[in-house]
DNA sequence: AATGAATGAGCTTTCATTCAT
DNA sequence: TATGAATGAAAGCTCATTCAT
């Protein structure tokens, strides 16, 4: 569902033991496909362990508890996709017009395409019963997220490209309907008669990033 | 799963409707608030029941099962304040710029500040377990709603306002980062140390709404 | 099996719902009764509810956990028979060797008797795991019981009855037999080809106490 | 309930005998320790292997169960100082008085100070869940080792040191209590509060044997 | 209509035991 | 022989639901 390679691996060694390093991260994919589907509480330790193709028993080799597999799923997955598209940001130095409108969709589409798009689901789901999940949300997403959002749009106005704007409501405007579109695919998306509902959703990406583009573009009269 | 239009079926029974109508919307308040705050799966029917005052038991006189309890909530939930803003932007016959400038973000901080504004996370969160809510949801909110939104920028492109942009894509662009902000004052947001993380929504409604509608408007050069 | 009126109340009303006052000590009951004759690890709770007459999960409405059982059965069962004879002791005011002959047996033999008996054995197998038991044990029995002991054995030597002797080595001489008759009684003594092992343990008691009053008096000659 | 006596069945099979006996007694060690501390039932069998430093497979090696490895415990510890004491008064051939004030005390002292003072807590918790260890302790233990001291009595009584008093009751007026010393030991004894509750053991033990044997003692008047 | 004691299916977690290495 | 990853039966505990009052 979610994607991920939780089952291609070893059709060779069919039944007892495999190999240890490789169990963790099956079961943080499972786990991640399922909390996300149902939500924590719904989903049961034991449909993780099959997903993963281990017995139950296996899953509490590696995770103490329901709870800690949780949070270790999001700690893992919050690791890979944003930092690395961040990266790619900081190290760009065209105009902030055409990090606009290559860089970001991009980028926005890998997320949207990984499993980390399911991440954010998670997370909604789920900081009011687990709160330290929230500083950590924050510190490893919202803040580096937003900065380096805001950061290109302060160059863009630096630089004469954009209006004078607020820079940190501009920066919700670039990124909150991506966040929205990726829960969207795993809730509402996901279900049969919705798929018409949402128009392509890359085409409301790059769509959007236009039209806010020309929102901030310095060349038109003010409002 | 089961039935496919399990939510909208007891309107086609108006007979005992009556009663239904009757009881109490404590139930359904304590019900909306508990399942937001900690997802359906992990609220307790007993919690539901003492936040709205009454015992255990009763609740059941009420509603036959937790699960009805959730259609119920939904159902009663979406009623009020979508469709009513909905009323105000059909009844509306001013300028589309207007109608973005004035209405919307009104209409939108009515909706953020209301219990409505919850069911959007309720939503989200469960329709992968409930997938008839996905049925409902898609007919009473996402269709009209859009549906609105759509006919405002098309009355706004016929009228010279606005240039011939993607209607269904710009309509995204307006609404998806209003919803993401009810999303996120019910889940990150409620959380104590994320009070700064975000702005005061409602500049960045208004921000975004402005922003957008530069992006909109037709005296400016084409990209 | 330890006795106690476990199940002989209310055949008249057989089903749900009975009187909320008596389940608890029905549970502490059935609870002694198991935790002494299995030990309390390997009485599963459900075999308590059953023995008692209710549901797994009734138990649960009564004590939080089954080590809080535990804990319950120890206070609920400490608080009778052992201060009880204790009092009879402080009250007399005979000779000591009356006490000796008279009070003592008939008071030991309650013990014996009783479900108090079984007490010894459960605090005996499960301090090490609990150790907070260990200091209410000392405090409410240990303490107290050598104590009262130790006051008659004084009054008999300072009446001229006993030689003088050590005083705190003599109470335990007195009284280990028959806490070990106790313990006798729940382990082996229960067994079925042991019964012919150790003879009537009231025989036992008076015998010994018998034996250890000559050793005490004071008209025979010093070794 | 199944056999009745499985302790004792192997040793009709002397084959595999060898085999066993080479078993690491780490594993007994450990066991006996364990099982005396914390029960059988909450012992845990990767405990035992963990604190006799091999893996948990290993434990596997040498016992077919977690309950073979108990009787193995049982029949391994009885062996020692029980046998080995009893020789002891068997070879004795003094005065009675005499055994009673040098033999036994020394005697006890070892048992209190070994392992075997283990055993009896042991045996005394579990019984009721192994009955056929019922057996194999009035067997090996109870039977020869109250038939020793009755002896020991007796022969007093024939040689005119003690009064003709009631033997086996007297047996179990030596005895009782110093198991009863060896059972605290490993429980209320083994806790740290409970340190000056009981005084020093030696003391009692030597205590008890005086005042006993000053009642038994054929020159102070009768009662 | 309202209550809350009682129930038992169901879920999380543990642990004796196995077996591939 | 020794290991320890894997298993799954079994135990503790929860909670939706019922029903006598």
């Amino acid at each position: 569902m979610t994607g991920q390679s939780v089952i291609m691996s070893e059709s060779a060694t069919p039944h007892r033991q495999r190999r240890k390093e490789a169990r963790p991260s099956e079961l943080l994919d499972a786990a991640l496909a399922l909390f996300t589907e149902k939500g924590f509480s719904a989903t049961r330790a034991e449909e993780v362990a099959q997903r993963a193709g281990v017995a139950k028993g296996t899953l509490y080799l590696y995770f103490n508890s329901k709870e800690e597999l949780l949070k270790a799923v999001i700690r893992h997955t919050l690791s890979s996709a944003v930092a690395d598209g961040r990266q790619r940001l900081l190290e760009h130095h065209g105009s902030a017009t055409e990090a606009l409108t290559e860089l970001l969709p991009t980028w926005w589409e890998e997320v949207y395409d990984s499993p980390s798009s399911a991440l954010f689901k998670l997370v909604i789901t789920e900081v009011r019963n687990f709160p330290d999940i929230a500083e950590f949300y924050a510190q490893e997403v919202i803040q580096p997220g937003l900065a380096v959002i805001q950061a290109l749009l302060q160059r863009g106005i630096d630089r004469g490209e954009f209006r004078p704007v607020d820079v940190e409501a501009a920066a919700h405007s670039l990124v909150l309907p991506i966040i929205m579109l990726c829960l969207h695919k795993h809730s509402v998306g996901a279900c049969a008669l919705a798929e018409a509902m949402v128009a392509d959703p890359r085409r409301i990406i790059r769509s959007h990033l236009q039209l806010v583009l020309r929102g901030l573009q310095a060349h038109s009269s003010s409002s």
